[in-house]
DNA sequence: TTTATTTAAGATAAATTTATCCGAAATAAA
DNA sequence: TTTATTTCGGATAAATTTATCTTAAATAAA
């Protein structure tokens, strides 16, 4: 479904928003430790996270990483997908035909759809707000 | 969503429903012609699907590939996706996990339940046999 | 039996994704 | 200003996926 990359994005960026509400910067290190996921790589796609204006970065002694309070409710996971995988999973043919529409349908075409739009609206209407607030209930985790 | 090898796997699946309908067997040339796709690597995944017994192969002369024509309307995308796919796409973790389930469950468990089932359902209700008919009454499309 | 044709199988290569490493740049605190 | 800390950026490497090539094996027809 989602890229490595993007998976270990999103679980990065549900644990950076729970130690924001809790007043913390996280590094890389502890992010990587907490979410099972390879600290450099991990680097990595915190800066795209970074430049797509996701996350927010600090450098320098008791630096780190965090959300804007505020703004931890209004960030969408289909943001933190198109940021890390693109729009293909929205926009791209279920069989990789380069143009593939209603007028010259794959023949999954029609079956897809409602497949496709059920996983567009999932990621536009979750926020990182809910998710964050499940870890820090212990309802659900980051990893193993 | 699949890999590209499983794409080319469900489109030349189609391919070969449709002349097999018609009473002919086809090459890993023609197929990958009509299909659009490399066709050294092509050749690689319908190898695949016959050892999974979902094509037929013909060696020698006047051979090639073909599906049994009583079997086509039997054969569903689910088994083409989990010969080639295997069930990491019914089964994985949508964020990554190793251990996901109900009781230990990723932030977006939930949510991706209902988006698993329903691809789930699609694969396993979609047959070729319709599929094959659509491309052979020009409503849907194996390549471009 | 011989020949032409066709799929099977294994080795190899290219491209992409995943992952690591190291020095530069920035920054807060001493 | 100096120092310790931390993210940033580029180069590199490993792993996986995608793709190609060549030879072997099988088979139908002449």
């Amino acid at each position: 479904m989602f890229s490595k990359a993007c998976e270990y994005g999103i679980r990065a960026s549900i644990f950076i928003a729970k130690n924001s509400y809790e007043g913390k910067r996280v590094s890389p290190k502890k992010i990587s430790e907490e979410i099972n996921s390879p600290q450099a790589f991990t680097a990595k796609i915190l800066q795209i996270l970074v430049k797509h204006d996701i996350i927010n970065s600090v450098k320098g002694a008791y630096g780190g990483f965090e959300i804007d309070k505020k703004r931890i409710a209004t960030i969408k996971l289909s943001q933190i997908v198109e940021a890390i995988d693109g729009d293909n999973i929205y926009k791209g043919c279920g069989l990789g035909l380069k143009k593939c529409n209603d007028k010259h349908p794959c023949p999954v075409h029609d079956k897809f759809i409602s497949i496709r739009e059920g996983l567009k609206t999932m990621l536009e209407n979750t926020n990182l707000e809910e998710l964050a607030l499940d870890i820090k209930t212990g309802v659900s985790f980051l990893k193993i």
